[in-house]
DNA sequence: ATGGCTGCTTTGAGCAGA
């Protein structure tokens, strides 16, 4: 029994959506995360989504933010949804969870914290400190478990194309890696650095500055697993291939996949 | 490189992203 779980920073679901219906077709994964729909709930395109095969739960707001999950509609049909983190108090809609089978699953949108030195930096390491809690929590809850998403943070100085001027920016500061490290002490590992992947790998290009073209990037999008499923990853990969089209994410889909 | 590019906004030049 495989199943691949995929997560994917659209930067909007209205520009994207032929691109993210195109790939439902391609890799028709179990599941796929989305970030960044940036649309309210009575905007988001649940029929051309069932059209193409895929129920959707949703969770978005104007303009910013915003999330969904997606799955076959052949298989059956999510439960325990849930939306933001259980107890912090959120203005901004950045996480939806979901059980499919006996496999939690949750899909996140970090925070970008914006600099060091602003408002929304401290709401980051708020909003980190609360899904610590909540993830022991749920991996308490749930053996089999995967947190997916746009994590917004660069784990190690090999997952940034220049470490020296990204050196404790926000993305790459103390503080936020060692969330990242606490989410692994918990007992969750990233699924891309159980393989050998080719060095100068990322998950995001800026936009300006041919980044893309330069390979100029960060690996800020994430997958990781529980300890019951780590000896099921038997791949996990980086899709290049999206950040190639016209009118690009500036992301890339990351997807893993389970043999059970 | 105090930038660039993209998407959004009760359509404007500003915010946010990362």
């Amino acid at each position: 029994m495989t199943m691949r779980i995929a997560t994917w920073n659209v930067n909007s679901l209205s520009v994207r959506l032929p691109q993210v219906l195109d790939w439902l077709g391609a890799h028709q994964p179990d599941a796929l995360c989305l970030q960044e729909t940036k649309l309210t709930d009575d905007k988001f395109p649940h029929s051309a989504l069932a059209e193409a095969g895929y129920a959707a739960q949703w969770f978005g707001q104007k303009t910013y933010n915003g999330v969904a999950l997606l799955t076959p509609m052949s298989a059956a049909p999510v439960e325990a949804v849930v939306k933001n983190i259980p107890g912090f108090f959120d203005e901004q809609a950045r996480v939806i969870a979901a059980t499919l089978g006996d496999t939690r699953v949750i899909g996140a949108y970090f925070p970008n914290g914006q600099s060091v030195d602003s408002d929304k930096f401290q709401y980051k390491l708020a909003w980190l400190e609360a899904l610590q809690t909540w993830m022991a929590d749920e991996l308490q809850a749930h053996r089999r478990l995967v947190l997916v998403g746009d994590f917004n943070i660069a784990p190690e100085d090999r997952d940034v194309h220049d470490p020296a001027a990204w050196a404790d920016q926000v993305l790459c500061t103390p503080q936020e890696r060692a969330h990242f490290q606490r989410l692994l002490s918990l007992g969750l590992h990233d699924a891309y650095r159980l393989f050998e992947q080719a060095p100068r790998s990322w998950s995001w290009w800026d936009y300006r500055n041919l980044a893309f073209r330069k390979n100029q990037g960060l690996r800020i999008d994430h997958i990781l697993v529980s300890d019951a499923l780590k000896p099921a990853v038997s791949a996990c990969t980086i899709d290049k291939l999206p950040r190639k089209h016209e009118r690009p994410s500036d992301h890339a889909p990351v997807m893993v996949t389970l043999n059970d």
